[in-house]
DNA sequence: CATGAATGAGTGTTCATTCAT
DNA sequence: AATGAATGAACACTCATTCAT
């Protein structure tokens, strides 16, 4: 799955050497935590002014001096709240890994009692729309975050339990004579690659919706046959 | 496929606005091809360059003075055959691009009589091959490229000629009531897909040999059901 | 002496935690040696600046940035030649301890038959000269340097030889009983800490020919009794 | 003496030039003593700050953050009794001044009818133990002070009256026909920069006991002969 | 008075690009 | 053509200082 990119190279491009890194840890662990409302505030507003500024096609705008610029804090807040231009990104990045694992959760609730069909065309659509909220930022992110991050860890880490389960409790509707464990893994990798190329990677005379019903058609042959 | 990511955003990050934009088209325009050997060879040796560089997996070393100093000439002439750092970008693009049609095109040759898991596999494999390649040349080319840029098509658009002649040759092995031309569009991008997923994201507890096997049996799902 | 204060605490101050040490290495072996015309006047310039600056009694004008202005090149030149702004002070030092060492070289030969008395007043004198040039220069460089810092050996240590020598080619004049290795290196270090003392630490009302004679007399005053 | 090393440049580097510049006059000026218990409490811990700081040899780590956090106040605190940072070092210096002239005068009464060898031995002794306490935060001083600080003066002043008394007192022990106030001046002078440079000079394979002992052979020979 | 979030000028450093030789 | 020294805009990041709460 995507996310596994990361670990090829991570940081690429010019993203200045980082500082000594025992320093970094150290200013990490010092860099205060938002806990007055003001903080939290300061600290929302330079993650959106990423998404915003990558929203405009523009990445090469991001710098730390626009994100502060645009989030109208000054640079020297940034660094109050992030030790270096790479920790916003994994803020970002772990933000995002939340809202899929909430998804995810809900999903599963939603579907219990559903087909196999339903219950993938859910899953489908729903990692779909959540990659399709901010294609750039996602692609950055995976450009940008470094290899074992704090939560770089790939989504379809988090789809694999929930497609055990729905797996487990639909066997009658599948192939016999495959390993459970096997199949739930390819399945979630193959959802989120899908899923993920539906969005960053689709031709242009291709609709999401039709590739979308193209991806639960592929995932269900593969489930049955 | 991923080379539509290119389209999202190309040239992130920090690369140089030229201070003379003519540059760029006028030099392109006159820039003369390499016709004699030496002027070949120094281009070659740039290109090499940038994938040695690569194979080091030292992404943030793809400098063009570091490039000019491993391919052994000087920086002024590495700006002697290409305007600017992308045009560097675009002809290892433009490279590979070929490679793949020759593969493509090999490979058509080869199964003509083939069945079509056969084919299918042979096709799954030299793709892999393609892209296992210089996988951090490949990641760093979709970031580093264009949109739009000459030849930044995407591989599957190379592909989708391939399955069509193979599958309309092969309709008596698949599922009838299918639009011919959607199935081969659909098997082209899942090829392009599966085979970029498994160099680039596969997991590191899944050999490579194992997720081209799935990544066959997945397609001819697709394609027998 | 005084330049075992670099073994203190050495880059004080805020001079920038230096980037990745490995990549200061690989930085500092691939940085062009000056080996034309130019690029040697480029250099000498740089130095130049650094002491012209200092002598207006501008520490805080020490900066990358102002050094390139005052040096009339531009700061990817001042990069050109140094690693990192350190590196530049490292070769002022060096040159320093280089010219030191020329002097103690020269005074030793130009006072073979001198008496002790000529002999210690030759040095002194010498020493009080070399310390003058650039007084603001050399309290910067002191603090600037770090531990260890190639070149950074003390000047003292170069004086030593020099005494040993002088000090038993004159044993007649001296005091017996008196290890000469130790007489030898409490002088050196007597005459480094004075003549420092004399130009940096000279109270207003005391001439530099008086606070010379006065070391002089001190000096001799412990090697005779 | 090394005081004057102050006069030479202060407050080098990067200093804030504040922005409002008369502000640090009327504040001064405003600046009420702290009478209170908690006041004085707080400049003290500011203080001691500094000084943990150093002797934990982090000079990099004497910002004004950084002492607000260790000295346990916040650095809104720290302005409210500092005009700004100079102010800081000035007060420490002051404090250290302070210690000094309360050790000259206990010396003086201590050793009032000793010899000369004794009364130099305990004076030698008392100033490394003076300047061995915080030899860091010494050096930093002689940095950061700016010229002409109020209290700037030379500890060899300080010295000065009590050498002059004592030598007055012990005429006889000396050598004749010299000038009382220069053999003072002189001896002042040396026993500031000899125990200075006994702490901060002193090469590796010296002990302080050694280099003490032989400070007073010097100075005992100067006066001597 | 105390707090600590916010500020922003200024720093060291990089690297795509130019151009005199 | 080829060279490589020079350029300088731009970047990530720091920290003395301010001021609303």
């Amino acid at each position: 799955m995507y996310m596994y990119t990361y670990s090829h190279y991570g940081y690429a491009d010019r993203m200045r050497t980082p500082k000594n890194p025992a320093r970094r840890i150290a200013h990490a662990a010092s860099r205060r935590k938002p806990t007055q409302l003001r903080a939290r505030q300061t600290v929302e507003a330079i993650l959106d002014a990423v998404t915003r500024i990558l929203r405009r096609n523009d990445a090469a705008g991001v710098t730390t001096n626009h994100i502060a610029e645009v989030a109208g804090v000054s640079i020297g807040s940034v660094y109050q709240y992030f030790p270096d231009k790479r920790a916003i990104f994994e803020a970002i990045h772990g933000r995002h890994v939340e809202q899929i694992d909430r998804m995810v959760e809900r999903t599963l609730v939603a579907h219990a009692s559903s087909s196999v069909e339903e219950f993938v065309r859910a899953m489908v659509g729903a990692m779909i729309d959540a990659h399709a909220q901010d294609p750039e930022l996602y692609a950055l992110l995976m450009t940008q975050m470094a290899h074992g991050a704090a939560g770089a860890q790939d989504f379809a880490v988090r789809l694999h339990g929930a497609f055990r389960l729905a797996i487990a409790a639909r066997a009658r509707e599948l192939k016999r004579g495959h390993d459970l464990d096997r199949l739930a893994f390819v399945t979630a990798h193959m959802v989120d690659a899908l899923s993920h190329g539906a969005v960053l990677r689709r031709p242009p005379n291709v609709s999401l919706a039709a590739a979308r019903e193209e991806s639960v058609r592929a995932i269900l042959a593969y489930l049955r046959c």
